[in-house]
RNA sequence: GGCGGCUUAGCCAAGUGGUAAGGCAGAGGUCUGCAAAACCUCCAUUCUCCGGUUCGAAUCCGGAAGCCGCCUCCA
């Protein structure tokens, strides 16, 4: 396996520190609104990674986090007249639900910020017992970056540059500006939490260095998260660690990039975000999870809702040639064709190949590209006569459709029962288009019988009728069905 | 201004020195009452542009242009 490193900037061959192991830390959401498709993306990206770190063989150890105490948190509070923690409380179940759509695996920790003030304030005493933190007369602790060498070494900043756009912010009292905050004194009406330094709550960035070290020790193998934690939290929280354990924090950075909107990035602060609960309404979550698999996770995904619909059909057409693989096995044929060797050898390199492309900084776009080859290869094998009826074929057919099971679970997509899956699309689809299904079905009865009858026109004029409304029929020697365009 | 990234057909997108995967759209054919789906064939002598290295470059080096991100909360 081989993942590009964010700390070295290179490709670099992943060793995990034990054995068969790995232990994997993802910033997870901060709760006060909900999930958009940024979050998706983000969520997609590591789901594949550690289910593929799992088929590869490791025992995976993942911990994603939840903010769930943070300015933000508070000021929505406010907003809504509700206690802070009930907004936490209202986000975290919103996320589950969304992510359960998304066929996100559960991770082994989610560890909440809250439920770890204690071993945060323990790092932050280690911090200010070695000098690299102290407290100002306010009661906030800082983190003095001067103090600690590298910092910057993980974004790729120099410390005089960033100084020059550091700003302080009115109340703050601070040595310098490009220190953090580690802890801060509670203002009236805040939630807080009796510490050392008097009565106050947390940073964002302590939680993730106490959490992470707590549940998976140290150094972590692999951190993930959105691009945009790089700096300034992926830099503070091994600023944190490093500093106070004098050990390297995390092995392998890996940071997935952007979801964009007409080349502008997704951001709550641009208003240009679409909610995964939006797209739910005409889509099913397995197209988001696949469209969020088209592209290498490191590059910026340009989000619209056409994409979105290219990538339902791309998906669809795996699904097909599964229902199809299915019918062709349980018809029993007894025939035996010779296959030809060229068909043979594709289907059997299909799964190293598919392989091959993961273990290459996790390239879904190429596995993909390496799915719709055999994808073609299987609708050769169920639509020629020649083929349809051997039955050789059908091992060679029960061998993709395992091929494709067993892979599709890695990305977690196209696994499912075709038929469940080709019944819900053509719901949804028929949901957002606006369709009526009892008036569909009646018109290609009638057609159905005109046909019988050889009244062809009659049928063909039906035909033109429901093509205008958005259907598609297809005559097959079992009857004419149809499908939502 | 500093740092980083991107630019491959009408659109989406792989490809990191050996002669351009895949998907969508499009054209022709097979099948069909006609269609649809599927299959077969075709659809980038060329990878933003200009130089260079090399037997050989989309891939490496230098330069230019355009776009994007981070530098403030953000997946």
């Amino acid at each position: 396996m081989y993942l590009y490193n964010s700390l070295t900037r290179k490709k670099e061959k992943f060793v995990p520190r034990e054995q068969g192991k790995v232990y994997m830390y993802v910033c997870g959401i901060t709760a006060y609104d909900l999930c958009h498709i940024g979050h998706a993306r983000a969520a997609v990206v590591f789901d594949v990674l550690v289910r593929f770190l799992r088929y590869l063989g490791y025992e995976v150890i993942f911990a994603r986090n939840f903010t769930d105490i943070d300015d933000k948190i508070i000021k929505r509070a406010n907003e809504l007249g509700i206690p802070w923690n009930e907004v936490a409380k209202r986000y975290i179940e919103a996320f589950y639900e969304d992510m359960a759509k998304l066929n996100i695996l559960k991770p082994t920790f989610e560890p909440r910020a809250t439920e770890h003030i204690k071993e945060m304030q323990e790092l932050i005493q280690v911090l200010i017992d070695k000098g690299y933190a102290y407290v100002t007369s306010d009661g906030d602790v800082y983190f003095r970056v001067r103090a600690f060498k590298s910092y910057g070494k993980l974004s790729g900043r120099d410390i005089e540059e960033l100084k020059a756009g550091a700003r302080v912010e009115v109340g703050e009292n601070k040595e310098d500006p490009l220190d953090f905050a580690l802890w801060k004194s509670s203002k009236p009406g805040e939630p807080w939490w009796d510490s050392p330094w008097g009565r106050g709550r947390p940073g964002w960035h302590i939680e993730c260095s106490a959490m992470s070290e707590k549940y998976l020790g140290l150094p972590l193998d692999i951190h993930g998260g959105g691009q945009d934690l790089l700096f300034p939290h992926h830099e503070n929280e091994r600023a944190q660690t490093v500093a106070a354990r004098d050990i390297e924090f995390v092995s392998y950075w890996v940071h997935n990039g952007f979801v964009q909107v007409k080349g502008e990035k997704m951001s709550k602060s641009l208003g240009n975000f679409v909610t995964l609960r939006a797209i739910y309404e005409k889509f099913l979550p397995e197209v988001l999870r696949f469209f969020l698999l088209t592209k290498h996770y490191k590059t910026p995904l340009d989000f619209s809702y056409e994409n979105l619909e290219e990538a339902e059909k791309a998906l669809k057409k795996i699904y097909e040639a599964k229902k199809a693989i299915k019918e062709v096995i349980q018809s029993n044929p007894t025939k035996n064709t010779p296959i030809p060797e060229e068909i043979v050898n594709e289907v059997n390199e299909f799964k190293e190949k598919f392989k091959k492309a993961l273990e290459d900084d996790l390239n879904t776009a190429a596995a993909l590209g390496f799915t719709f080859n055999i994808v073609k290869i299987a609708n050769r094998l169920t639509q020629e006569k020649s083929f349809k009826k051997s039955k050789n074929v059908t091992s060679v057919l029960t061998k993709i459709l395992d091929g494709l099971n067993e892979l599709g679970e890695i990305l977690g997509v196209f696994s499912s029962d075709p038929d469940k899956f080709l019944a819900e699309l053509k719901n949804k689809k028929l949901e957002r288009k606006n369709i009526n299904r009892e008036e569909i079905e009646k018109l290609v009865l009638e057609r159905s019988l005109a046909r019988k009858n050889k009244d062809f026109k009659k049928a063909d004029e039906i035909r033109d009728r429901l093509f205008k409304l958005g259907v598609v029929v297809k005559d097959t020697p079992h009857g004419s069905i149809w499908d939502v365009e």
